[in-house]
DNA sequence: CTCCCTGATACCCGCGCGGTATCAGGGAGG
DNA sequence: CCTCCCTGATACCGCGCGGGTATCAGGGAG
């Protein structure tokens, strides 16, 4: 039986990043040398080749993109168990909810207060994520519970609980013809030539490919609305961060997004199910 | 950021498995004093106190046990990293099926059979677990999907997609009162005072409290089923292992029991993608 | 043909990990 | 009350390994 260590695993993943040794090197603080020489011990010890090398270019193996995906999770998972345990042996014991600024913002104020004025739920901690940033978080350790969205988000090795579901809507500019329709279809939005959708980073940070402007936060959507460039399909309940420059308009057959509460798939502490039940339970009192 | 080296964690859990020194270097093949020095370290690094030692007994600390459900889920994921790794890397590209030994052995010979069958699924090698081994082998990679039972099984980490859900039968010697009913109740089960229900070991490997006795494995009950000293409920299709000393008789409020396929919830890869679809579709079939 | 880019190799040094020997403190038994 | 022993902590040492610098090697670009 083989085992890696975790300095390994980080070298493996930044050379998988940069495809590169020097720069991965350098991303590391060390020099180049030391690091060739652990990738490939790395690979004499799994007796798998990870990468190929043919002196210009470097490249992943199938093998060494399935490590690159395993190893991730497995970081992931070995720096989770650092920062809870230090946050279980601290004093303070406030547990983090991650939520996507802007997001449900109704909802997680009634949520909080709720909290706060039960005694037996512990102190919470908000932080707020961009786009996917939520999953992230919980899968190191970063956040205990987060409010996500079906079937945006990501959920591998997420667990959750349904909270409510909502239609969604598209954000125009307010000057834009489309912004005195009552209600849209998504055909009609997406054939529109001056007002592409923006588009999203995925996972692994690169965007996929289409017409529309590339954004990172929410802010950056929110001005390109706002000054005409794009347009956005979000859920309803998102509006906080409107300007005046923008229009919501209902989209008819937009597909539903359920907002959640969601854990990592082990660890449910008696804190962390108590502020799940809080929110189920506000959910259930909000659906009457 | 403190990061954690794997082999910290394995010395970490060695010590809060054992809760004596002594025990847990001889286990790990090393000397007390490293590995005091050790957890000494790693203390120091998360600034928590992990251990309460008091000359006579080491106990862990509410932040040592958050280390050690954390830090075993993280050897896992490292330990999944390998050896998928390696898998991906060898010309043999089989995948693993765990499964409980003798249960829906029916179903399992027309899932292989279709499998085989199919030029677009990848060969299948089959590991045949005992009780909940079935989780533990997908979470630390030694297979890669597996056909457990729900309520039953631990799921934490695992994606599992429904195949067919069939009620429960009792197993009782064919000489015993009981055999000759054509159906029973669970309440009259649990109170035959000479027919104890065996009792499985938890997840930590301990047992829980009770009259019956203790087993391991299906051997072992079905043994003890043949000789009169215990009876047992399992789902319909388990029947496969029944010795002509046994007597199924459906119980009629037993909850049902729904097997599915389960794999990590994590990689997904298009060789599972293809294994769970043939499983779905023959469910979907033997349904009609 | 030459230069340069990039990963591999060679070699050295110092830290840290693991080993042995020993200490320290407290519980149990006479 | 004293002693023995159990168990974790401390002290100290040696060496292996991880990381550094210097250099090589090979192939693409101009």
């Amino acid at each position: 039986m083989v085992d890696l260590e975790t300095r390994e695993l980080k070298y493996f993943v930044a050379v998988a990043k940069e495809l590169h040794f020097g720069r991965a090197a350098e991303l590391l603080g060390m020099a180049q040398p030391p690091l060739s020489r652990a990738i490939k011990q790395l690979e004499a010890r799994l007796g798998v080749r990870l990468f190929d090398r043919d002196r210009r270019a470097v490249a992943l193996t199938d093998a060494g993109a399935v490590l690159h995906r395993e190893a991730e999770t497995a970081l992931n998972a070995v720096a989770a168990a650092a920062r809870r345990t230090q946050r279980a042996g601290h004093p303070r014991r406030a547990i983090v909810l991650a939520t996507k600024a802007g997001a449900a913002h109704d909802t997680l104020q009634r949520l909080l207060d709720a909290i706060s004025a039960d005694a037996e739920t512990p102190d919470v901690d908000v932080v707020l994520c961009e786009v996917g940033e939520q999953a992230v978080k919980l899968r190191d350790g970063r956040a205990d519970v987060a409010l996500m969205h079906r079937p945006v988000d990501d959920f591998a090795g997420i667990d959750a609980e349904e909270l409510f579901t909502e239609r969604q809507v598209a954000i125009v500019p307010a000057n834009h013809p489309l912004a005195a329709r009552e209600m849209v279809t998504m055909d009609e939005i997406s054939s529109v030539p001056d007002l592409p959708m923006a588009r999203w980073p995925l996972v692994d940070g690169s965007y996929p490919a289409g017409p529309g402007p590339e954004v990172r936060t929410q802010s950056q959507i929110a001005h390109l609305v706002a000054l005409g460039r794009a347009l956005l399909v979000i859920p309803a309940s998102s509006r906080a961060w409107q300007w005046p420059e923008h229009v919501a308009i209902p989209v008819s057959d937009a597909p539903e997004v359920t907002t959640v509460i969601a854990w990592p798939a082990h660890s449910r502490s008696r804190e962390i199910a108590a502020v799940i039940l809080a929110a189920t339970r506000l959910a259930d009192v909000m659906a009457s």
